[in-house]
DNA sequence: CCCTGATTCGC
DNA sequence: GCGAATCAGG
C-alpha cells in the first residue's frame, strides 16, 4: 500500500478532523497506525495539542541503546482487532427488523439515534467496521450507503455489544427509547 | 488492561 | 520514505 495523493489528502482531512491514528488507519485500510503516525510526521503535520483533553501532552524520550536484538524478517500483517463476537445475545442493530421481531417494527431514523444531549452517553468514537472490538459499542450512527456512516464505538458495558446509553435504546421499545431519550435530553 | 501520540532506526 | 517496535502517558 503506498501513499497516494488520495490517501495523503484524506489523511490531512481526518487528521485535521481530530480523528485518532488508529482510526485513520482503520478509515485508509491498509496501514496501521503506526504507519499513519509516520505519515504524520513526515508531512510535519500539526501534532496533537491537547488542552486538558483526553490525548496526550507528552515528551521527548530517549531510545535506550539496547534494540530489539531482531524482528521476524518478514512479517506483513500485525493481529488485527478481533471482528464481533459472532454467538452470545449477537448485537441486533436495533435499526435493522427482523419479520419475526413483533417487539419493535419502527426504525429509528439515524436522527434520532443521537441523543440531544451528549454529555449523558459515553465518548462516542466514530468506529468505523474494522475497528469494533469486544469491548466497543456497535450502535450504528447515520446511513449505510454513506461515507460517514460509522459506529459508536464508546466503551461497551459488560456483556453487551452496546454503551451503556445505546443499550437502553436497543432493548426497549420505541416508546421506551423516545422517553429514555427525552428524560436524557433533559438532563 | 485498554487506549493515545512520539520517537527511533532498520529497511 | 516507510513503518514496526518501542516509549511515555491517560
Amino acid at each position: 500500500m503506498n501513499w497516494t495523493d488520495e490517501r495523503v489528502e484524506k489523511l490531512k482531512r481526518l487528521w485535521a478532523e481530530g480523528l485518532s491514528a488508529s482510526q485513520i488507519a482503520a478509515q485508509l485500510g491498509g496501514v496501521s497506525r503506526n504507519a499513519v503516525i509516520g505519515k504524520v510526521h513526515r508531512l510535519n503535520l500539526p501534532g496533537r495539542v491537547k488542552a486538558g483533553g483526553p490525548a496526550t501532552p507528552t515528551r521527548a524520550p530517549k531510545r535506550p541503546a539496547a534494540p530489539p536484538a531482531a524482528r521476524p524478517a518478514t512479517f506483513a500483517a500485525r493481529p488485527t482487532s478481533a471482528p464481533a463476537p459472532a454467538n452470545r445475545s449477537v448485537p441486533r442493530p436495533a435499526n435493522i427488523i427482523s419479520s419475526t421481531d413483533n417487539m419493535d417494527i419502527t426504525v429509528l431514523e439515524p436522527t434520532e439515534l443521537v441523543p440531544v444531549n451528549d454529555r449523558a452517553m459515553p465518548e462516542a468514537r466514530r468506529l468505523v467496521l474494522t475497528e469494533l472490538t469486544e469491548r466497543t459499542c456497535k450502535w450504528p450512527v447515520g446511513d449505510p450507503l454513506k461515507e460517514d456512516f460509522h459506529f459508536c464505538g464508546a466503551e461497551a458495558c459488560d456483556g453487551s455489544p452496546y454503551c451503556k446509553y445505546h443499550a437502553r435504546m436497543a432493548y426497549q421499545p420505541v416508546t421506551e427509547r423516545r422517553r429514555a431519550a427525552n428524560a436524557v435530553s433533559r438532563g
